[in-house]
DNA sequence: TATTTCGGTTGACAATTGTAGTCTGTGATG
DNA sequence: CATCACAGACTACAATTGTCAACCGAAATA
């Protein structure tokens, strides 16, 4: 997750990497490109131009079996944290708690979300 | 804060604002480059065409004075919280405490950030 | 007033991004 | 076996971004 890696991830190739994220195993170009033509009405050679940035970018996996198989590189988990603590740097001078105030003051809150963050919360030891 | 207008700062663009931001009022030029030209080492041109970006990108306003003087159109505050929520729609299936979740889990809190976490969410009514 | 300085406008240029077409070889199918 | 479809590699091309230079007119200064 170094700067040079996850924050070359761009919006579309983002879309590739969640379809990726959600499969438990490597996928072929045909599943790809059968979930993203219709989700994103992308054309085939659209969707291989996004694998293809995303392997040399280093994200990516291919494996070479009758035709390759592409498995994300970097977890989900990996990318979204490095992507948050990203958006803390950039904007709330480093502090993780800004950010979060900062949801706490301007609706972005639902209920549902500080109930469970008030589960989270809870002074538990 | 409309996609259309504050997704459309970019990071160097986003050095100008921040400036901005922490201007109480509207600066010229020459205070703009003096800053971010020692600061960020940028010359005098690309500071120049930063706020010329910003402003046709409507983010910053001009008053005509002797010279120009420039200020924010969106508060640091909108623009933030537009950032978080932006976040939280494209990583994190729009919901928040996905989010805080994450950065719970990933070691993106501090010691500090947590006891302000467990104040701000202690169930007080 | 002659000269220097610089604000504002325009242009520039490489790298990245979004989106897609072409070509070539090979595995699937008739 | 002949043909087709498609994966993979390469090319394309406009828009955006990061950086900056050049020019022009007005304000400051000698």
């Amino acid at each position: 997750m170094p700067d040079n890696v996850a924050s070359k991830i761009t919006d579309s190739e983002l879309e590739v990497m969640k379809l990726l994220w959600r499969a438990k195993d490597a996928l072929p170009v045909t599943a790809i490109r059968e979930e993203l033509q219709s989700s994103k009405g992308w054309e085939p050679a659209t969707i291989k131009t996004l694998i293809s940035r995303l392997v040399s970018k280093g994200v990516v996996r291919q494996e070479k079996r009758n035709v390759y198989y592409y498995s994300p590189v970097i977890s989900e988990k990996e990318y979204s944290s490095w992507a948050t603590k990203n958006l803390i740097t950039r904007i709330y001078n480093g502090k993780a708690s800004d950010l979060i105030a900062s949801l706490v003051n301007s609706d972005g809150l639902s209920q549902e979300d500080i109930a469970e963050l008030r589960e989270m919360f809870k002074v538990e030891e």
